[in-house]
DNA sequence: CGCTCCCTTGAATGAGTTCAAGGCGCGTGG
DNA sequence: CCACGCGCCTTGAACTCATTCAAGGGAGCG
């Protein structure tokens, strides 16, 4: 028997606002729900897509997280970010029409596909999805001009940088933005932010010595969210003018 | 007298195959034209635009060369990348329509200015426009990923990489890959690659002593392009598929 | 229970920074 | 035309932060 996939419209999503459909009527949202496949859920460790592969969609993540990385000539890997829900991915291969990273799941997580061929044809008849998609380009590159940043800083700054990131958008999700779980391996976050293993978990008891975090394993409280972002503070572009 | 600004047709531009123009028709490219406002000539050291302020237009680079950055809170600045001749400036604003990096002149430079509102109008009625938009934006975040990635890199790969880049570039403009001068000082160098002047310098050196370029003040020859690549070997993912 | 994977902790090493000094090129003004 | 001064760049030596190497603890699972 086919598994069923349930689908739920972009109308009854509650991260429609923080995705795709911001901004849109009630009716084109009904358009965009036409477009978008639903896709069987991803498994721990399951990629998404490949580096290389031909890309035909762009893809929203409706639960769970994502690792995104390149795969070195030697074969090693660079973590270029996560991805949590509402969040586009897939945009770097409008380059040239091919994935120039790797997607993999980090737990059982659900996406939406959005077929290009369909969604540039619609894109085209509502100029507010146009307008969006490029709100979220632009988002994606401020947000690596960020990662390029924190790759000059300090291991204590990128430590403190990358608890303040998720902290940031774990709360926009609308759960805690102060106690949350880590759903990446500390070599992942090692990897993200260009330290060794060794280097992350001593930035996390540091932290916890200072009484800034509490970390028992994955799940991460943070006391002083205030110490935390006065570590941040001198690396922090004085960007959020009007961010939505 | 109002100095004369002398409007070329992106019609007769040479770098049209590189710039916005790429793969539309001639009818198309005389519509492109018509929204391009031409500007003054940009001194160096003279700002194009600031983080911070309203974005009316994104900006192609005709001739010269800029450095964007973005400023810290404690004002020291972050290069994150340069813009050579028909390349895109402004992007980062899409995201809420403020800029957040500066841009500045790093000699004599002039642009082509592209106001958004009739860019927008324009991509609606021109598919192609769309997406060649999409490929260089998409072409902005691929290479975001290599800085990214290059962060974590050691020194002297840093240093490989950025020779690289540039050859690259000015290859593609029809200019020689071995042969170029910086037009940016060492210090904009070190702050772009995560270093300090001092260690830019030393790369210089060590490059220079193993024959693989020559370095006169600001010009720059690579003698064994083959050597410089194989520095940088080992990080370069494997993301030649079908690059146009 | 014993394996494996993940994470932590400690000590030695090293790449890049910092600090300090000096050289080179270029514009300015005598 | 030369002298001076300033910015830009290079070089050397000491230091430091993160890495590397090595060992051990703890959770989860067969």
């Amino acid at each position: 028997m086919e598994p069923h996939v349930h689908k739920i419209s972009c109308l009854d999503c509650r991260l429609a606002d923080l995705c795709l459909p911001y901004g849109l009527k009630r009716e084109e949202i009904s358009q965009l729900t036409i477009i978008v496949k639903s896709k069987r859920p991803i498994g721990l460790d399951e990629y998404l897509y490949k580096q290389g592969e031909q890309s035909q969609s762009l893809f929203a993540v409706k639960s769970g997280s994502f690792r995104t990385f390149i795969c070195d000539a030697d074969g090693s890997e660079q973590t270029i970010g996560f991805y949590l829900p509402g969040e586009l991915m897939g945009l770097d291969s409008l380059h040239n029409g091919f994935f120039s990273c790797y997607v993999v799941a980090l737990e059982t997580s659900t996406v939406c596909e959005l077929p290009l061929s369909r969604l540039n044809e619609l894109a085209v008849k509502i100029p507010g999805l146009q307008a969006q998609l490029m709100r979220i380009v632009g988002k994606e590159i401020a947000s690596d001009h960020d990662k390029i940043v924190l790759g000059h800083r300090s291991a204590q700054e990128k430590m403190a940088s990358f608890l303040l990131m998720l902290s940031k958008r774990y709360h926009a999700l609308g759960f805690s933005g102060t106690e949350f779980n880590l759903t990446m391996r500390r070599r992942d976050i090692a990897n993200f932010l260009g330290l060794t293993i060794e280097t992350v978990s001593r930035q996390l008891t540091d932290l916890t010595k200072n009484g800034i975090i509490t970390v028992k394993q994955r799940g991460v409280h943070i006391n002083k969210l205030d110490l935390l972002k006065a570590i941040v503070e001198p690396c922090l572009s004085n960007q959020s003018y009007g961010v939505k």
